[in-house]
DNA sequence: TGAGAAGTAGAATATATGTTCGTTAGAACT
DNA sequence: AGTTCTAACGAACATATATTCTACTTCTCA
């Protein structure tokens, strides 16, 4: 046998032929298959060339059962690219309240891709979106356009970003969160910016902010 | 046979349990298979209800093919959850200028995933990403941290959004770009912000800039 | 209430498909 | 040259799997 990552033509071709046909069928072919298509001799070749791909981790098979031949690597493909998807629940704005995030479950509600690398899979759960009207958060460093993606939860550690309602104002924000005593400083992200200071009663958390989409196409 | 969207609850079952076959199994179940797992009688009552399931469109069938079941909804999702990947070639920041992006090709860069809703997979070509470091971005409302999107092009048209370097000052930016006569209007994203003026030769366009993620995990 | 349609049963049949096994041809090594 | 190992052959074999056919139940609706 060859060294642990060297295939032989062959095998390679074969692993090629039977990603190529999956991608085309959405079912695996059989060895005969792959035998006529590859212009094989024998059957017993390619069961040959299978086993030792499949002892190298290439593929997994099961025994016995016809078409039994998955690709590891489409394995691989599923899961770390598994469709992360959340709910585009409206809109936000300064003036008006966010859209009740109650409807999470809604199935009705258009559905965006989220990436990995902005919010883990992991910790999708309670998260939706909202696309950002106007201009009133670009000491958020969020422009009119933007969609942020929310976790849905009343209360926040110091530091984290979160949409804020101040009832008193009857305006939604977002910004960074810091408890001081009795009162609350929120603290535009854009660090040029100076923070403003409201009494804690007059906060109320509606979510905190895990991410941003922006589009300029 | 009934009205043209109603499945018996036989054949809704059939078509879950064959979803989720796929899924566990990443190949199709056998009609026996399918009878024993759930309880049916005869393999000729799967037969009859996979027949009805694929007149109505809800499977695709290869006849006389061991196996030879594919779920529509699957090639579906496999298509519009195509994996729109893009390299990310290194850092951006004020001083120092971008990476070069001929490596566009180099396969050893690490992917990053990016939403259609944010850059369509077709516009996805000479598309790469780099990640901010500094806040030096804050004007065109890009945060320490931010993943930008970039479209390699030399030229761009007044109002895109563009990375440029300005060779006198040996510095990069991002900012709206307008051709005015023999100077360029560099206007910062954030409409609060005053906008630069510098003569057209002292810019070089190092790309447009087609979108932002923004992780605050 | 009775006839046709939709669905279920059971068994037999045909074939699609994986597996086994004895051989052979080279390559690598002694 | 002899041994050993990988890779390839070809055919026979066993069985996994789809299909077919007939008969029987339920359901639907005029």
């Amino acid at each position: 046998m060859q060294s642990i990552d060297t295939l032989s033509a062959r095998q390679r071709e074969i692993l090629d032929y039977i990603e190529q046909f999956v991608e085309q069928h959405n079912y695996p072919p059989a060895i005969r298959q792959i035998q006529e298509d590859l212009s094989i001799s024998s059957t017993s070749v390619v069961a040959y060339n299978l086993k030792v791909l499949e002892q190298r981790g290439m593929l997994r098979r099961e025994g016995k059962v016809s078409r039994g031949i998955s690709i590891a690597k489409s394995e691989v493909i599923a899961l770390s690219t598994q469709i992360s998807q959340v709910p585009l629940l409206g809109y936000i704005t300064a003036g008006q309240p966010l859209p009740d995030p109650e409807e999470l479950s809604s199935e009705n509600a258009e559905l965006i891709d989220v990436p990995a690398d902005v919010v883990p899979s992991s910790k999708l759960t309670n998260v939706y979106a909202l696309k950002v009207r106007g201009y009133s958060m670009i000491d958020a460093l969020i422009n009119d356009g933007d969609i942020v993606l929310l976790r849905y939860q009343e209360t926040a550690e110091s530091g984290e970003m979160v949409a804020a309602r101040i009832v008193s104002e009857n305006a939604v924000t977002l910004k960074r969160f810091y408890r001081e005593g009795d009162k609350v400083r929120l603290q535009p992200a854009n660090i040029t910016m100076d923070p403003i200071y409201v009494a804690a009663n007059d906060v109320r958390i509606q979510g905190r902010v895990v991410g941003v989409l922006r589009s300029m196409m």
